[in-house]
RNA sequence: GGGCGUUUAGCUCAGCUGGUUCAGAGCAUCUGCCUUACAAGCAGAGGGUCGGCGGUUCGAAUCCGUCAACGCCCACCA
């Protein structure tokens, strides 16, 4: 049959992904053979395939490829998650665009929203992964919220309540005033911003004349007066939360501030009086040493609020803007008051200066235009210090290997500063939180809960708990949702079911899982907490190795986002170029664990290397066979493709067993381009339209079989049409399922090789000569061998159709 | 403020426990070639005091110290 002289990736990738569906290609059960699973970090269900998507599941499904033609039965679980904000945030913005607002709505018609717009955008992504060639098996997807994975994530809240892990607490918390619910430690990024340092005058109260001043002043005190009195200046960059100030702290030990000691001062414009209260927490050296203490709004204030029993006022709404706690401003946006209250302060003359200043800033890490404001308020925890007990050692012992190998670092030293997860968040799009109040709990008196998985279940407890007189009409589900990273945390087994099922052929053959794909950004977030989940309820490791890709950037290290503009689609990409074109281009840009600095001329080169394999298969395809006998020469040819092959395979081998994927893809790609299709097929290509002899050609149809399966994992369309075109396949035979042995290189064969790369440097130079001298390919040479080489150029026949060098040996 | 990492050819990177695969690869560049599979190709060539300085050693890209630049992570200094 005849081949086109161009490669067409299009209908080619098509016809391939469709024929391995219909055949099952993808799906896997357990049997005797050695399980290979991964499991796919979930993208969010309503998510876009992006480039970081795309460098990601490119070596996931080179890894799996590798593993079954290795032999071993691999799993590659696929599934998306819920990612409770993102979507919560997606339905809630959708819903405003059609002039719908969330608090109109109950918790039951807005869960339909959510899971209309689910339904509707869902998947998407794991769509546009079969265009990528992604070998998933399809029939596993999952989804974090549906009936097994809730099932599983509610069963380990209870069970982690019931081992006294998970607790209900009075905290100061990450609030996300947009979102309107709380966040974790982790889920808080800080960004360096330009800001103001302003400084207020807090007038001391009942000080008409301070005796002594200049003593005072003598003894490093630096005393602030003015015609209205004596003031004490106060640093601070958040000026619009005086109306929260319920003292001002100065250090004991601060020789400027000791004029202040025992005395009031008094809010500026909210005109509040304030005790000064002193701790040695106050940086004498920071600002004037007078700290304004807000206790509902800081961390720290609300620690010195603690010690020094201060009345705590919270001046802010959920929402971000002025509560009617404060005399001021009440129900302003915290950013305009801001703006707002410095013109006032100015005009009343309260403001000494204003500084420029740059601090940290804490941002929702999914809402990252929203400034996160610490808030008091009663959340579930739990508490880490159990987990990360046993998370620890499977790392640092090695149990689990982390490529590279820097983050175990990393991964120590947040285990070893761990933090209580706060795991609820007021959001509705999500596991809901199986608490029950019992609702009659009067005013002030501590809360009355139960934890069960069902309300009857709650009931029981509640009346064994509380009472008989506790009816079911009583109990009231708490009304907040979970972490997402509660119920992704459990994935690795709540994928097999071991969570509601333990110890089913499932759980028991595919855990731990192989190896996990997954970037740096998310060590905290997720693999962490898988270990932790892992070693709790299974007692070992989730998986075995963790490949850390980078992050992918634009060709000159920008990060990839929608507002630069910078980030190519990805389907496009594969449209132009092929899928196996595009995964080439991302994996030539990826040295394991470096950033990826993409560049799309990367996918040229991809694309261009298909185009080479495709004509090496074209040449080989249209050589006659005749029956004559084979050359010496092309025995020996073949001899020495084969151990170069053996001896590529063993590097590519142990490349893949570090991790080293493009490495790997490289030295695949020189096997092919240049041992192969530049010096094998040009040794044995016969004269022009002259036939080949049929051993030669069955061997070379056998090599082209094996360097198809070498390369297939890193591009499996190409490989496939062509192994489906080497030899005649019975349907349902594929590429995929095959396997390559190959014996381990030999010492003849390093000799073999050594012999070669002598002959290869005589015809190099003779190369360079011509080209020198403006010598015609055309023209023959004479090749003089001179002295006593211990390589026979003779052997290696090179006088023979080598293009470019058609030389003739002289005895 | 702590911690980690990086610095080798124009670009992206490899160089393990110091010594003939130590100065490498791909891309880019330059020069020839429309040679009969492939111009999305072939052949050939040029390019680096291995961030600076100091030390250990017979010998350092490699080990130690120090400085510099860049990057990332963590941390409650208003």
């Amino acid at each position: 049959m005849e081949l086109a002289t161009k490669y067409a990736p299009n209908e080619v990738e098509a016809k391939w992904y469709q024929y391995w569906l219909d055949h099952k290609l993808f799906s896997s059960k357990p049997d005797g053979r050695e399980p290979y699973t991964i499991v796919i970090p979930p993208p969010n269900v309503t998510g876009v395939l992006h480039m970081g998507h795309m460098l990601n599941n490119t070596i996931q499904d080179i890894l799996v490829r590798k593993a079954r033609l290795d032999g071993r039965n691999a799993c590659w679980v696929p599934g998306t998650d819920h990612a409770s904000i993102a979507t919560e945030a997606k339905v809630v913005n959708k819903l405003a665009a059609q002039g719908i607002k969330k608090r109109d709505l109950t918790r039951e018609q807005f869960l339909e929203h959510a899971w209309d717009w689910t339904h509707e955008h869902g998947g998407i992504i794991l769509k546009q992964l079969r265009r990528l060639g992604a070998s998933c098996d399809w029939d596993r997807t999952a989804f974090t919220m549906d009936e097994l994975r809730s099932e599983s994530v509610l069963k380990v809240f209870c069970d982690l309540y019931d081992k006294g892990l998970i607790y209900r607490g009075l905290r100061m918390v990450n609030w996300d005033p947009k979102a309107q619910t709380v966040l974790s430690t982790e889920e808080v990024i800080y960004r360096d911003e330009k800001s103001h340092l302003f400084h207020l005058k807090y007038y001391v109260q009942d000080l008409k004349d301070l005796k002594d001043v200049k003593d005072l002043e003598a003894a490093g005190n630096i005393v602030h007066k003015d015609s209205k009195g004596y003031y004490a200046v106060v640093a601070t960059t958040r000026p619009e939360t005086i109306m929260g100030d319920t003292a001002m702290c100065i250090n004991p030990k601060d020789p400027k501030n000791q004029w202040l000691r025992g005395h009031k001062v008094i809010v500026p414009l909210v005109n509040r009086v304030i005790p000064v209260i002193e701790d040695r927490y106050v940086d004498v050296e920071f600002g004037t040493g007078c700290l304004k203490v807000t206790p509902a709004h800081d961390i720290n204030d609300y620690q010195l609020g603690k010690t020094h029993n201060l009345e705590t006022i919270d001046i802010f709404n959920p929402d971000g803007t002025i509560s009617d706690q404060s005399p001021l401003y009440v129900g302003m946006d915290r950013m305009e008051v801001r703006k707002q209250i410095t013109k006032d302060l100015q005009e009343a003359g309260l403001m000494e200066k204003i500084e420029d200043y740059e601090n940290k800033v804490g941002y929702s890490e999914r809402n990252q235009d929203t400034a996160v404001e610490p808030r008091l308020c009663k959340q579930w925890f739990l508490s880490m210090k159990h987990m990360a007990d046993i998370a620890l050692p499977p790392v640092l012992e090695g149990k689990i290997k982390f490529y590279p190998t820097k983050y175990v670092t990393t991964y120590r030293n947040w285990l070893e500063n761990i933090q209580d997860w706060c795991i609820s968040r007021q959001l509705w799009w999500g596991h809901r939180i199986p608490a029950w109040f019992i609702t009659t709990s009067p005013e002030g008196e501590e809360e009355r809960f139960v934890v069960a998985l069902t309300k009857e279940e709650a009931l029981q407890k509640a009346q064994e708990k509380y009472g008989k007189d506790i009816t079911i009409d009583m109990l009231h589900q708490d009304e907040d949702a979970l972490d997402t990273w509660f119920s992704s945390w459990l994935w690795p087994i709540s994928l097999f079911d071991g969570i509601n099922n333990p110890g089913n052929e499932e759980i028991n053959y595919y855990y731990p899982t192989s190896v996990l794909v997954t970037g740096p950004d998310i060590i905290f977030f997720w693999v962490a907490r898988m270990i932790m989940a892992g070693e709790e309820y299974l007692k070992d490791v989730p998986f075995r190795n963790v490949y850390f890709t980078g992050i992918v950037r634009d060709e000159i290290g920008r990060k990839m986002s929608k507002s630069l503009g910078n980030s190519p689609d990805p389907i496009g990409l594969i449209e132009k170029y092929g899928a196996d074109g595009v995964r080439m281009g991302m994996l030539l840009a990826a040295p394991a664990g470096n950033d990826i600095l993409f560049k799309e001329d990367l996918c040229q080169q991809g694309a261009a290397f298909c185009n080479k394999i495709w004509n090496a298969f074209r040449l080989v395809k249209g050589w006659e066979k005749a029956d004559i006998a084979q050359p010496e020469a092309n025995q020996k040819a073949i001899a020495w493709m084969q151990a170069t092959i053996r001896t590529a395979v063993a590097e590519i081998n142990d490349l893949y067993s570090k991790y080293r994927l493009n490495e790997a893809l490289m030295a695949a790609f020189k096997l092919f381009t240049d041992e192969f299709s530049g010096w094998y097929l040009e040794m044995i290509k016969p004269a022009y339209q002259a036939p080949i002899d049929a051993a030669t050609l069955q061997a070379t149809l056998d090599i082209f079989e094996q360097l198809m399966k070498i390369i297939h994992p890193f591009m499996p369309f190409i490989t496939e049409e062509l192994y489906q075109h080497i030899a005649e396949r019975k349907e349902g035979e594929s590429i995929m399922v095959s396997t390559l042995e190959l014996a381990a290189p030999s010492e003849a064969d390093a000799q073999l090789i050594a012999q070669f790369e002598h002959a290869k440097q005589v015809i190099s130079g003779v190369r360079a000569i011509r080209q020198s001298k403006n010598i015609s390919p055309r023209e023959p040479l004479t090749l003089e061998v001179i002295g006593n080489s211990q390589f026979s150029i003779h052997n290696m026949q090179v006088g023979r159709p080598l293009r470019n060098c058609r030389c003739r040996e002289k005895e």
